[in-house]
DNA sequence: ACTATGTATTTTGAATACAAAATTCTGAAC
DNA sequence: GTTCAGAATTTTGTATTCAAAATACATAGT
């Protein structure tokens, strides 16, 4: 028995953003504060702490005297979210040890080439890619920098869930992989940063036609 | 009379903010809840939501069973913090409309000048500082990045009252700052982003003495 | 049928209460 | 004097309670 040392909180935002990835949570929507606390087993106090923590990172809102909601999406937010995380991630890629980059290039590669199976539920998808990226970043030693990125893609999963299957866009996300890993591999960081960057906007137009008009 | 239609979280953080903007916390030293809440007014419970949203900005740490503490200030942090804000205010530049930018130049530019009086505390220069920034962005239409660029910055508040007094260097904020509304001026936004960026790595450079060693 | 108004119910925001940790204090042993 | 054990105290983390605001409902009037 794993006797858990973390403030409930804590645990408590842990479980709503697994909640929120596997699509339980439809944006918008508002949360229920006794439903909710009663569905975890654990007190409204605990819960409003990590909604408060949730809103910090945009993943809900909070207007007073009428509680918590999960925040709408829209294709505006959804860029400009984008927008961010791919300058955070140039950043820390400029300010990671090159050498430590040309090291875990050939497994970037690998990683981007090794899935070729056309039947990979969106999770699994979605797993891989932050795992790709998580080693991309591995190098980075500004460790505010890695928490802000934490918390700025948490509040991209919201949109995470709204694009059902597609295999085209899947080869193409892994082609552009490719392309980061090789331009590391032939120590071009500014051609990397480049194509991380097409990599961000790349994706996001894929996503835009998933996103409803507000 | 002036009724306060805002959860009392936010007033709280708000007001905390203020005090350690005042210098009136000490990094490093841990929060007394019930103390603090005394001294404010209010229970326990609202502080701690505002202690909670501002641990989320990277003011304060929590540590399970020993509550919270003012973060502690570090050379390396300050300068993770810098490269963050420099990295998003350039993009937020970027992303500016041209036109709105030529157009608030002139008062940029004024603005740089503006203050040449060498008894200016410090507060009052850091206050400032933030309204010409504040209007260097204000073309900026991505939300969510100028709500993000307000986070950072809050987490920085640590650093401004380290500093005492000094002439010289704000001489030199000043000088950099009409660096910067000049490009703009003659519509040389690459130039004016370098410049931005030499600015807040000088603005680092003046600051790093005066952070103690960890 | 629709709107408006007043009432009941729900839900939030904040205060209080309580239990478990962590800290401080005390005193004995060396 | 120092160090350790154990009790007393403080402080946190969570649950519960309470009041006020928001919502839903029902009734009367047009």
């Amino acid at each position: 028995m794993a006797i858990e040392r973390r403030p409930l909180r804590e645990q408590i935002r842990d479980e709503l953003m697994d909640r929120l990835t596997r699509g339980e949570f439809a944006a918008g929507t508002d949360v229920n504060e006794a439903v909710l606390a009663a569905e975890l087993g654990v007190s409204r106090t605990p819960l409003r702490e990590a909604l408060i923590a949730l809103a910090g990172e945009g993943v809900l809102e909070s207007n007073q005297g009428r509680g918590f909601r999960f925040a709408p999406v829209s294709r505006t937010e959804f860029r400009e979210l984008v927008a961010i995380v791919a300058a955070l991630e140039s950043l820390a890629l400029e300010s990671s040890d090159p050498a430590h980059l040309r090291a875990i290039a050939p497994r970037l590669l690998d990683l981007a080439q090794g899935f070729p199976d056309q039947v990979a539920t969106h999770a699994t998808v979605d797993r891989r890619d932050d795992e790709w990226h998580g080693l991309l970043l591995s190098g980075c030693s500004n460790e505010r920098l890695i928490d802000l990125l934490g918390r700025v893609k948490a509040g991209m999963r919201r949109y995470e869930n709204l694009v059902v299957a597609e295999d085209e866009p899947v080869a193409r996300e892994s082609e552009e992989h490719c392309e980061i890993a090789r331009r590391l591999l032939e120590d071009d960081l500014p051609g990397a940063i480049t194509a991380l960057r097409a990599n961000w906007v790349g994706g996001m137009e894929r996503m835009l036609a998933h996103i409803p008009a507000e």
